[in-house]
DNA sequence: GCCGATGAGATTGTCGACAATTTGCAAAGG
DNA sequence: CCTTTGCAAATTGTCGACAATCTCATCGGC
């Protein structure tokens, strides 16, 4: 009895949740691997498929409309990206990170957002420059008319603008990546207003050093505005787990 | 010359290598997905698969001996990891790297591997320490004694032990996932005994920072080792290319 | 001779059927 | 009541066949 609960622990966890059964989507042609990948890392993302879940191949074949095939593509793909784990003759789940991963996760984005700060106060264009600013006004919108979900949204919007108007397309896809299995944490905004107003002012600085064309202060004003989102997380995380 | 690299990228190019058939694996059983992409994997790094050259299914399966939904199975997951590009109707490629790309990889290497060294400085275990010594001892006698190829090895070491015994593997996971494109380029030494010399300078001081605990100069110094590497490769790539 | 149509061969995409394995249930035994 | 054992259903792994598409050589018209 024992045995059969932990096995079931280890290999399963059969949350069988019932899944809206609409037989299909919306469109009647048959969806891509790449869109049925979308489709469940929507669904990750929204909260929909939980940590630890199990995903079971027939629910996501009616859920989709793809053919087996396709599913099991789509499995392997998100794989790749860590988000599923697929064990032998077990299938495919969400994959749970633990606190120390998401540490080393933050550690990671510190080091390459910092760089692309640096590299954004370097060689950015003008346009994007004037873009970071007018993103800075709407992050401030939301911390005074207190709209989190749009905070969230946005505070996205600043980071991505940072990495992409450095130049760099390939530590863009890998902080993607990086993102991905903590996207939950990251928008399901839990923050506290006096979080947000920190972060906001943690970006004020971060702007004012690419302005002034100060590339080492930005890098270091970056990775510190990331440590601290970290020590934020881990403190909430401390309150639920004990 | 400039027309075969056009043709290269376009899709296709049959470069019709003819492969040598022994039959299958020494071994009778059949291989699994994993062994396939490491079969393929490893070909590409010793230079068998050049950059563009189109990877048939036919040919890896005489190759290997595993079935066709296996030798799919790992060109998914190597395109997952950025080696080769699917194109539908047109297959697997190996996929080619710009000098641009090579560039942002380099400067993503030196973020993470910088961030690493400053960790390994800070939090590292005497053993690791111990370990990066003795490793280091073999590096020199490589260039004493002229031997490329241990250097090469030896070196790819080195800096992996930096980045593991800085205690995060999520680094490490990139860090191998971003080295992969550039494998052949890292450990098919051309490099000269001069830039071999400078190297070994850099990473004495490395570690003498290190020692001595000063974790933002075993960054900085970690940092302008690679951005140097990268310089002695770009300025290969001009005297080959242009 | 040059150029486009055309058809065969080669290569890849898709799918469903079957085999291997696990899971859940239910009955037998203590 | 608890544990064990066996069986049926559910789920996943594997494979080969067929369809769709591309490549390339050939042929006929101009």
């Amino acid at each position: 009895m024992m045995l059969t609960k932990l096995l079931t622990i280890l290999c399963g966890f059969g949350q069988k949740l019932v899944m809206s059964t609409q037989p299909a989507d919306d469109r009647s042609r048959a969806p891509t691997a790449a869109e049925i990948a979308d489709w469940i890392r929507e669904r990750i993302r929204r909260g929909r498929f939980v940590p630890g879940q199990r995903l079971v191949e027939i629910d996501i074949i009616r859920g989709t409309g793809g053919s087996r095939s396709k599913v099991r593509d789509a499995l392997q793909r998100l794989e790749g990206e860590g988000l599923v784990t697929i064990e032998e003759f077990c299938g495919a789940s969400v994959r749970t990170a633990s606190l120390e991963e998401v540490r080393q996760i933050y550690r990671a984005r510190a080091a390459l957002e910092g760089i692309s700060a640096a590299d954004f106060a370097r060689h950015a264009s003008a346009g994007d420059r004037l873009r970071l600013r007018e993103l800075h006004g709407g992050l401030e919108s939301c911390v005074s008319g207190n709209a989190p979900e749009r905070f969230g949204r946005l505070n996205g919007e600043w980071h991505g603008l940072i990495v992409s108007g450095s130049g760099n397309v390939v530590i863009g896809d890998v902080l993607q990546r990086l993102n991905v299995p903590i996207h939950r944490l990251l928008f399901e905004s839990f923050y506290s207003a006096e979080r947000l107003r920190t972060a906001i002012d943690d970006h004020r600085a971060i702007i004012e050093a690419i302005e002034a064309g100060d590339a080492t202060l930005a890098e270091a004003a970056m990775r510190r505005h990331i440590e601290d989102g970290f020590e934020t997380l881990s403190s909430i995380d401390h309150e639920v787990n004990g």
